[in-house]
DNA sequence: GTCGACAAAAACGTCGACAATATTGCCTGT
DNA sequence: ACAGGCAATATTGTCGACGTTTTTGTCGAC
């Protein structure tokens, strides 16, 4: 998570969490894989105590699921917490596009399109992982200029559950959403035009929920019982 | 926090968090209270880390604020963050009782008649705790029910943080709302009737929060400046 | 030959002590 | 007498080590 929290002191762990985070996103990290403390602690050249704050972050924020004294994993969101987590997003969205239409100043429009300009810049030179970041932080920039804290923090959340979906579930090659769609949401959104912004908002998201393979038949297997079994 | 959570080992990290809710809630504990890690680990026959767990759960629900190298203290909430809190809860609140009015069964009607029953009964008895606690759960019970595990989360935080503004800023007596506001939502729900729910549901929520006084002058100090300056 | 139990190893959870940092009271200089 | 800096204290942050639980490999009995 590039967003929130940059205290000085707790950068190690944020840098912890944040390359979790990455590598999940890139598929370098599978959903399920075991995240053994001590390896952490070796691997980031911390000591096991932040390595387990950082777990317990993730562990609030739905990307690492904790047993207790059987360690962390990577989550495997099934296919209704699945939907779930996009239908909650994109309630949270709509709601959060109306208000900023609402109360857009003209400052605000040129930090959208600066933003918007550098996601374009990112793609065309092809670096993914700015890509990844940059689409990330454009929802949670509409967030932090719609003003709600609340609405903010929860969308955060739900930006970081549904990027482990995506990364889960994603059925074609890593085609991460190109910034044009970005566009038209502020478009729409400098044109205080809140209908508009909307369904170009709601498209985004059901395009992005589109280009997954949601069947039933690749949900993770539940305790692997119904894996190998075939799940009759 | 009653709700959730309930890991044996885990158990001494939600008793601590319960209790300084329960505390908060009960106007015990008053915001911007410090709260000193090695006497809240005397005082519950903890040790300093378990302390700091629950501190950090605290503050992940919004309870306490943690500044580093500072310690935790109660939170101090202002009207802007009442107001938003009261109105991303209503939002919720009306999202899930519309959910439940569709998919609610006679089964969960009756647990629901069932709670509220038990809000009567704590009301009757005049058991302030119990009827803090099952207001608080009537709430989590809806959300449960409506079968959304993210709003459920969502909603939990909400509460808490809410509960936490009712504390601070209400005005009379601690007159926590009797059961039939309950009870006329459970009516509207078990009838299906998604419009008289919605709008017992708000009217309830309205009613909580105009009870507060809510008004510029018992902010609280950010800083004390304004506070012994009359903030001019 | 297979099943059950036991023991060893590994990983997590917990604790106490040490170091870093902020606050507070005091002292000195002007 | 007051201001500024300094030292003492109190509190938090961090670390390494130990106890506990889970897992796994092995042995013995039926």
């Amino acid at each position: 998570m590039p967003w929130l929290a940059p205290t000085p002191k707790n950068q190690v762990v944020n840098e912890i969490c944040d390359r979790i985070w990455l590598a999940v996103v890139q598929r370098t990290l599978r959903p399920g894989t075991r995240l053994k403390e001590e390896d952490l602690a070796e691997i980031f050249g911390a000591t096991r105590a932040r390595v387990r704050q950082a777990l317990a972050l993730l562990e609030q924020d739905g990307l690492v699921t904790l047993s207790p004294n059987r360690g962390a994993c990577i989550a495997e969101p099934g296919i209704e917490e699945a939907h779930d987590a996009f239908a909650t997003r994109l309630h949270v969205e709509q709601r959060l596009v109306t208000r900023l239409c609402r109360k857009i100043t003209a400052e605000q429009v040129v930090t959208l399109r600066a933003h918007v300009a550098r996601e374009r810049a990112a793609h065309q030179a092809g670096d993914s992982e700015a890509m990844i970041r940059l689409s990330g932080e454009f929802h949670m920039l509409i967030a932090t200029l719609a003003e709600g804290e609340l609405l903010h923090r929860i969308l955060r959340t739900l930006t970081i559950r549904t990027s482990l979906i995506t990364a889960m579930y994603q059925a074609r090659s890593a085609q991460t959403c190109g910034p044009d769609e970005h566009a038209r949401i502020v478009d729409a959104i400098a044109a205080r035009d809140e209908v508009t912004a909307i369904a170009e908002m709601t498209h985004h998201m059901q395009h992005l929920e589109a280009e997954l393979d949601l069947s039933d038949q690749n949900q993770p297997a539940a305790g692997l019982r119904s894996a190998l079994l075939g799940r009759g």
